[in-house]
DNA sequence: GGTGCTTTGTCTCATCCCTGTCATATTTCG
DNA sequence: CGAAATATGACAGGGATGAGACAAAGCACC
């Protein structure tokens, strides 16, 4: 998760190898393909976090790819920029309604492609933007998966890892427990609310320091919040 | 409370889906239907705090669902965000005449629907679209679930909590002890109206900055209301 | 493929706070 | 003053949260 993954739907080679060599030297991890059937199969395989998708390719059509990548769960939150041509207005539209974050009609420049990426992933995910995220006296650094407070590294399990990070990204705000399976465990999960209780207490626990300074609040019948000290 | 409820009236599976997916990501509650006569009785059910309602729907038409909706005690206020096809002109008028606060022509993005969604929210209830909210010396942050008097943050119960956002979305109004249980407790609670005034007691308590300030203000045989200082 | 450790979701029990109601005191108004 | 309405204090029950335990599943390592 420290470097972006990016899934690149182009069939123009050109433009394909263009991107790709700019995003790889940016820092990215890029994939790419010309098919929009083979794009639907390594987003299933491995899914990206984010998607550059050209409206105009071969086999499935951008709008159809979108589409399915809303509909399979693993992918239905991914964030997908659309390469449109420049006279196809109602593409754009349609696009949009699929469900597209963003577009960009050609020709367009790489750096202003990288610049709308950098902004999608920095809103949807700040961690993948590689910064460190700080809350209070906790710091975490998503490239290096590790979390320290008061310059004590603390040891979290990988529930507690994401619980804490999606805290830290949205500090002093309440959560309900429905809101933390959704955002935490996934939309859809078929778990017990309850069960967020039982992970509360082991974040507690796992970043206690001492008794008294626990960053995080139970609001009583609406859910829990992150109170950086 | 935190989370808006949306009803969304539309009868193209493909949008409906788009929509109520986009809608659940965002942190609203969203349930949805196809058919104008279930709408109404879905809104009647449980009130939701904005209607997404297509025009050109099955069942009971849309400008009817509007009118009814208006009709009904409990939906008269909640606002209505219609969506119309591009050539009805005509409908749009009549549809404003009707009561909708705002309406898109299709096709739209996702994208404005949401920005209109959260405007009309921010109008009609502040704390629904996560605003600060202040009365007199009273301030309300509804996202992080904290009250506090000139400064002082304040202990409340979730009820008081409630109650006192409910006053403070609508300051310098009288309440009857029905109208604050529709409000507060939810539709239909069979709840004694005496209980109210125990309620606004210890909402009184939990506020106290000193003996003389009472922002609330007791009408004899009609009820309560906020007075900002 | 097996083994042992870690993680994870659920259950149960204990605790504490919240809540609705009642009985009673106090205020308001005719 | 008397009646009605409201304020107050007390209380029991319920509901929500915290803590510990445990079995199943996942995982790394051999």
């Amino acid at each position: 998760m420290a470097v972006p993954k990016l899934l690149l739907v182009e069939d123009d080679p050109a433009l394909a190898e263009l991107l790709e060599y700019r995003f790889a030297n940016e820092g990215y991890a890029v994939r790419t393909t010309a098919d929009g059937d083979e794009a639907l199969v390594m987003a299933s395989e491995d899914a990206p976090d984010l998607v550059i998708l050209d409206w105009m390719i071969e086999g499935t059509s951008g709008i159809e790819v979108c589409r399915r990548l809303r509909r399979d769960k693993e992918t239905a939150h991914v964030p997908i920029i659309m390469l449109t041509a420049r006279e196809a207005e109602d593409d754009r539209v349609r696009g949009l309604e699929t469900g597209a974050d963003d577009y960009l009609t050609k020709p367009f420049s790489p750096r202003e492609l990288l610049a709308r990426v950098s902004a999608v992933l920095r809103r949807v995910r700040p961690a993948l933007a590689g910064e460190l995220i700080e809350a209070g006296d906790l710091k975490l650094d998503p490239v290096a998966h590790k979390v320290e407070r008061r310059g004590r590294s603390l040891q979290l399990g990988p529930t507690e890892y994401r619980l804490l990070q999606f805290f830290m990204e949205h500090p002093r705000r309440v959560f309900s427990r429905g809101q933390l399976l959704d955002a935490v465990w996934g939309t859809g999960s078929e778990i017990e609310e309850r069960t967020v209780d039982v992970h509360i207490r082991r974040l507690r626990k796992a970043i206690e320091i001492d008794k008294a300074n626990d960053p995080i609040r139970t609001v009583r019948s609406a859910g829990y919040a992150l109170e950086p000290a």
